[in-house]
DNA sequence: GAGTAACCGAGACGGTACGTCCTGTCTTGGA
DNA sequence: TCCAAGACAGGACGTACCGTCTCGGTTACTC
């Protein structure tokens, strides 16, 4: 129930170290966190840094991660098609700001550093996905959407396609753009009554 | 008529790099493609290799991109769907191999290094874009697809959930998911009539 | 009659400490003898050890100094010539040997810790140079040596070098050498017509 | 004849280390010529430093080497007695000053760390070692000194105990000091009667 | 053909960050 | 009251790679 680690100091050190860390993603992005930046402005040694994280890009989604949970609220507009348009629209828009790159730049970094990939999967992928799945079985359950299609499958048709954007920067991601895929996506998605 | 640069050995020189790069990126993935490995195998300096391309990603993407540019050939099903269905399938097995690994990390290098996104967009994107956009417009010239739909919207909705699969590894990339998406994503993206 | 101290765990915890020093020293030297090492070795914590000692090169020099208290033991050959000989040839023989490293690796580390010094010339200086007095006053009582050196000096001539070879290795310490040492400290360096 | 490196850029870089090295010694001795310090004070990386050093103890060793080369002349009294009685008194002298610290430091160093031995026998032993033995030559062709005895066991018969303690601290290196350590050695530790 | 550029290999270099190690202090909770 | 257990800050370590630079030799055009 409580915390009953021996040894609490423990819980100043990761605050104070995912606290550096946020200042200095958010003043240089990723590359500013360094291991030996983030211990100089938390005063935590690296040693103990690396007693509790396997790497800097872990720490980083970690803080990252924290920070931006709240940032994007799910949406409640009753119907299915309005929920999830809206929500592409909110993730859209969060990719396009500055806080986009450092989401960009965490997950490019978890390709790199294997050690990393569950930090980054645990503070941005697990809860969003859930919360999507939990939407969809609801409009599932209320015959909005396509039975044929999993909660996953259409979360990453949905939302795929900001990341593809996001990564290549091959194509903006506007408000329009985010409309654009919806729409076409959720045409597939939806059951045909559901269809605008 | 004849090659008359006034000092051919750049080409020379370019083309070791380019297969050395080929080989390292073989052996090791783009970590072991450093560049003192690229000079050391190719037996081009440094300030040779500097001279040619901005940074190491920018080689790794120019020789990885050349070498895999005909390894995932348009397919010619006579349908949109059949084509689109058989693409995804494609590009999804391309990912899911040990090439997927290395792509997904040059797609990661060129989100840190500026100076090499314009040789990723190059060598992976732009022509495989450019293709599936003749596809696409032959099949709304054919009536199959929804002109309401772009080419680029239709192709990221296709192919943005396998890149995000790839660089999340949060779901797998075999064929059955490919199906699953591009059956799913079809439904939106195709005219009526001409959904299964 | 028992063991009346009032914190008898103390006697037992320095006893650990020893114990285990002794045994890291002669694994690994003295790099293995680690104030961590002889912690988890001994079970004794490190804030007790601390305690008890100022550095971990006072710990080792005591723990070495223990063990080796008796390992030469001093001569009795009833002579001087003899004792002083003889006991160059031991010193010589221990310096020559596994234990030598450890010592040399010691007076090192007792000159770079300041706090330590005492501990090293406690252990391994005092007693032996006290042991070489007596036996110099001795032989001045029989009128064997010359009354103009002290025993100090004497002792300083007949294994400083010993003490210098082991340092730096320029010389071997083999037996002959030992006793091309005392015969030649013991002469003198002069011929008899160029001495004072 | 000249110096011919491809990449005279080496001395420089050398030459740096070297002087930063000497005044990094000089205000705090050994332990203030970190590696880190010297690239800092030095301008030059510390990948370069391992270029050329194994150790951080090779290059102070060579920097104080270098710098102390002509500290101490050898004396030419025209008597060996006499030029040696006065070298042992400049050592010993040398010994007792501050640079006698950093000198028994540098010694200790070379014990830990064997990759720096060599550096410490060639800039502070081999030459003066050397020469040294030269003086002991011509005091033999003189016939002035035993010819049982040679040059090395001489010297460190002489300066053994000059180093002894040095490292150990147990007696003082005042010029008296070393003046009975010069007499004893000279003329032998035992009576008359009592050599063999 | 000899002269003269541009070019190239080789690799040293400064810089930056890495991840590891050990020390000596300090804290906590149990015996 | 004392201790084991071990977290912690501090600081040096030696390594890796980057991108720049300099050197001296080679090549291939020019005259």
């Amino acid at each position: 129930m409580f915390e009953q680690s021996s040894h609490p100091r423990s819980l100043k050190a990761k605050d104070s170290v995912l606290c550096a860390t946020q200042e200095l993603l958010a003043d240089g992005g990723l590359p500013a966190a360094t291991v030996d930046a983030i211990s100089a402005q938390s005063g935590v040694s690296k040693a103990t840094i690396y007693k509790h994280w396997p790497s800097r890009t872990a720490i980083a989604a970690e803080a990252f991660g924290k920070q931006m949970a709240a940032a994007i609220p799910l949406p409640d507009t009753g119907s299915a098609r309005g929920d999830l348009t809206e929500q592409v629209r909110r993730v859209s828009a969060f990719y396009a700001g500055s806080n986009g790159k450092v989401f960009a730049q965490l997950l490019a970094a978890s390709v790199t550093d294997p050690a990393a990939a569950p930090y980054f999967r645990e503070y941005f992928l697990d809860a969003r996905r859930a919360a999507i799945a939990e939407l969809w079985q609801r409009a599932l359950n209320r015959g909005e959407v396509r039975p044929s299609v999993s909660a996953g499958t259409a979360t990453d048709i949905l939302f795929g396609p900001l990341i593809f954007r996001l990564m290549t920067g091959h194509a903006p991601l506007t408000a329009e753009e985010a409309d654009a895929i919806s729409s076409a996506a959720l045409d597939g998605l939806l059951q045909d009554h559901s269809r605008a």
